[in-house]
DNA sequence: TTCTATAGTTCAATAATACGGAACTAAGCG
DNA sequence: CGCTTAGTTCCGTATTATTGAACTATAGAA
């Protein structure tokens, strides 16, 4: 990156942002996959293993918003970017809220959704 | 209301969706107030209870997005309209899921935010 | 070091949403 | 019907989102 990425303290995080961020089905996937992957994952990666067929710059907005939101923290490893999601962190300030959503999400996409 | 007022089966309700109404402070503080409210609120009220000097189009319009999310019902009673939350309905589909949001969100509104 | 490939970011133009004033519609009352 | 209250709809403006193209950063090869 150009300029070093921005992550804002826990405590400037809030829950519309969260929500806003998490608002997008692609995100939501995002966040989903990263919970699943202690390493890290960037973007290339994620969009084979959510099978999207996305450009370049929109996986980078949809990560920049995530960091943005405070929902990951992203550093770079040799080439490229790694993520993961701030997990502990946003566990202390809202206790319950990503665990939640992600159940729901979850429950949503086991089954054909209606 | 010229149209029917339309609300989507809570089968169609999408975790997503239920973010992206939430992701706005304003409906949030709507739907807090709203749980609080069993006889229903209106829009006039809202502005009131929520202290917001916002135009009956503006409150108009959250009150669409709520509902269209499958948030809330409305139904007239009389000159006005009255809006509840479907908490039953919403706690079957995603159990825990807006307890848990606006738990989060009082947490957020009790301190100085920051 | 220079060349090349890989991974992301930034820019800029277009598209989609949101905000809010003004005009319109619905319901109740006299 | 005329008046008042409560919301909705229309529509111009403003903000935000999408994405191809160009640019930057890093690692490895020559």
């Amino acid at each position: 990156m150009a300029r070093p990425l921005t992550h804002p303290h826990i405590d400037a995080v809030t829950v519309a942002g969260i929500l806003h961020a998490l608002s997008d089905p692609v995100r939501l996937g995002i966040v989903n996959k990263l919970l699943k992957s202690p390493a890290g994952m960037n973007c290339t990666q994620t969009t084979l293993k959510l099978k999207l067929a996305m450009p370049k710059s929109t996986c980078s907005q949809h990560y920049r918003i995530l960091r943005e939101a405070g929902l990951i923290v992203s550093e770079r490893r040799g080439v490229d970017l790694s993520s993961r999601v701030r997990a502990s962190e946003l566990e202390t300030r809202f206790p319950g809220l990503l665990a939640s959503i992600l159940k729901s999400y979850k429950k949503e996409t086991s089954r054909p959704a209606r």
